[in-house]
DNA sequence: CTGAAAGCGCTTACAG
DNA sequence: CTGAAAGCGCTTACAG
């Protein structure tokens, strides 16, 4: 491999000024700039991106940190890596995938290597023990969600709040009167206080209240597995729940198969709205489900944004909270014995 | 951050001295190793990695490389990322992520910067130009998948003849003597000669030509929605074919959907069979699928392994080809009109 | 067993 | 506009 040595001395150059053209950062003439870009092709030179790194004191790579073994990564969860990974290379970023525990010893220790600039932190927590790390070791962090109290932190959010609000809303529009929202277990230990939990179900309790409705709010951990079990808890213990809102990709493939299973028709005896699917799930299910998908790409691209203007010691960007798009399916209908609200 | 120096200095010894007790690269007396050990303890010393990957030539980072515009990473892409990530971890490696498109020069231009040691190439096509890219710049690579001759490569793929084998032999032995396998699309542009589909193809009429049947193979976009679609095509023009192989994660779910639409009963009518998706998928269906399970975790150690072998500049290992597991689910049973073989 | 020193390939004040 | 030189924080022959 060339070096920037080697590229001067066919130009006839100092390194300085090789340096100057390569990464365009102080007037040069136009002939001997032509002469370096020359030689650099003659030679096929590539700068060498570790030694940019130790000299500049920035390696211009991005940690992606996500708890692998307690989170199974969701379809909107490829998405949003595959996007920040994106749009890190098209800013001339690196993307390394760090999938650690929830654990802050070791992230305090990866970061301590100085392989990364700054780092995106996914499946954040109420209470995170890892943004106190990510603080004391003054590394440049953007949140993938957030704590609980998160003013002057950064962070790209989903906005459950208002997600939540467009599948009841669309449910009580058709005139369902009895609705569930079934939310994550926050008993599996690294799902405690968690954040989409906490707040979906939040917005939930705060939109009956408005709508005086009785909310019903059953918890289930992830996974298609439980998804079918909690179907059954639900005929079972809500009978009159008629519109369900339910978080959570396998799960509510699984709710779907567990109420057929049960004898229950949708979406005639119950209606089923996806929150925050991929909007392919529609495709994958008899009948399609009315789904409101997940801003995974959105979010992916923004959380890097904001990471590089904070990178860039400029002015931080504001938080961003998104809605993902609300798709109407086959899955939600008026419910049994009730016409439909003129 | 304290550097090597700081510690150097409080221990009072030469800098290469921490550097030997750090890696543990030479022998050093127990007293001076205790007294370095207390420095670092004190100072809380983290070797800088970069500084580290710039003198030592290298970088301990591993790139892995997929097409992601024109594939979607499925359920298995991602067990496979995030288990090579972590096999890469206990390896002291990162692993960064590169969703560059299926053309070389980005490629080359990537690895010319110099800071991958390594690369993991995905969704390896029979005629892979980016293969010829890697042997010039004289990177080290493993394939995950590989080309039409791979000999003198390294690789780890999907054992696609005994994947087929296994889930034909399934169908064969409950008594179906009408078996269409449906595989990908080869007119997509990325996916031209794309070596699972090739493979996968090639094996079933294989198998078909030795137990003397009729080979149906149907050829789909991978999705959902494709799915869908090939479930009405199939019933359409194949209308005996009692048992199906699909291949594909959201494409198989679609085909279930498009059947149930089509008014044909799985597995009263039509025997399904998933092959190579995640466990998970048998819960979100109805009826459960029966499903051979693709090994992405297994890939992802393995191949991570054969590429850290290779670097360490010892006898590379050799290709390994991978079944994964069939787990019996509910969507196949003997076909219509026909009394199961004793 | 330990140290002095060169060197990895760049960037970046500083001078001119 | 261009160059000489220090320095980023390590590793690694080479000597002793």
């Amino acid at each position: 491999m060339a070096t920037m040595r080697d590229v001067a001395e066919r130009a006839g150059v100092s390194i300085a000024t090789v340096s100057f053209v390569v990464n365009n950062t102080k007037p040069v003439t136009d002939s001997t700039r032509k002469r370096i870009e020359e030689a650099m092709a003659e030679l096929g030179f590539r700068r060498n991106s570790v030694a940019r790194a130790l000299a500049s004191r920035q390696t211009r790579i991005l940690a992606l940190v996500y708890p692998a073994l307690e989170h199974h990564l969701s379809t909107s969860g490829i998405e949003f890596i595959t996007s920040a990974a994106r749009e890190a290379r098209s800013n001339d970023y690196h993307l390394v995938v760090w999938p650690v525990s929830n654990d802050a010893a070791e992230l305090a220790d990866l970061v301590g290597q100085g392989l990364v600039d700054g780092v995106l932190l996914m499946e954040v927590q109420l209470a995170d023990p890892r943004v106190g790390v990510l603080q004391s070791l003054d590394s440049p962090f953007v949140l993938i969600g957030r704590t609980a109290e998160p003013s002057g932190l950064d962070y790209v959010d989903i906005d459950f709040d208002e997600s939540i609000r467009r599948c009841v809303d669309h449910l009580w529009d058709v005139g369902h009167r009895n609705i569930a929202l079934i939310s994550g277990d926050q008993r599996v230990p690294s799902f405690e206080r968690y954040g989409p939990y906490v707040r979906m179900e939040d917005a939930f309790r705060r939109i009956a209240a408005e709508r005086h409705f009785e909310p019903v709010v059953l918890n289930t951990r992830s996974g298609a597995k439980y998804g079918r079990e909690i179907a059954l808890e639900l005929s079972r213990t809500h009978p009159q729940a008629s519109g369900v809102v339910i978080f959570g990709e396998p799960t509510v493939t699984g709710l779907l198969a567990g109420l057929r299973a049960a004898g229950r028709r949708v979406p005639d005896d119950v209606s089923v709205v996806a929150a925050l699917a991929a909007a392919d799930i529609a495709y994958t299910t008899d009948p399609p489900l009315t789904t409101l998908t997940s801003p995974g790409v959105e979010l992916g691209q923004l959380a890097v944004r904001a990471l590089l203007r904070r990178l860039s010691g400029g002015e931080p960007l504001p938080p961003e909270l998104r809605c993902g798009e609300f798709l109407p399916g086959e899955s939600t209908a008026a419910p049994p014995h009730v016409a439909p609200s003129a």
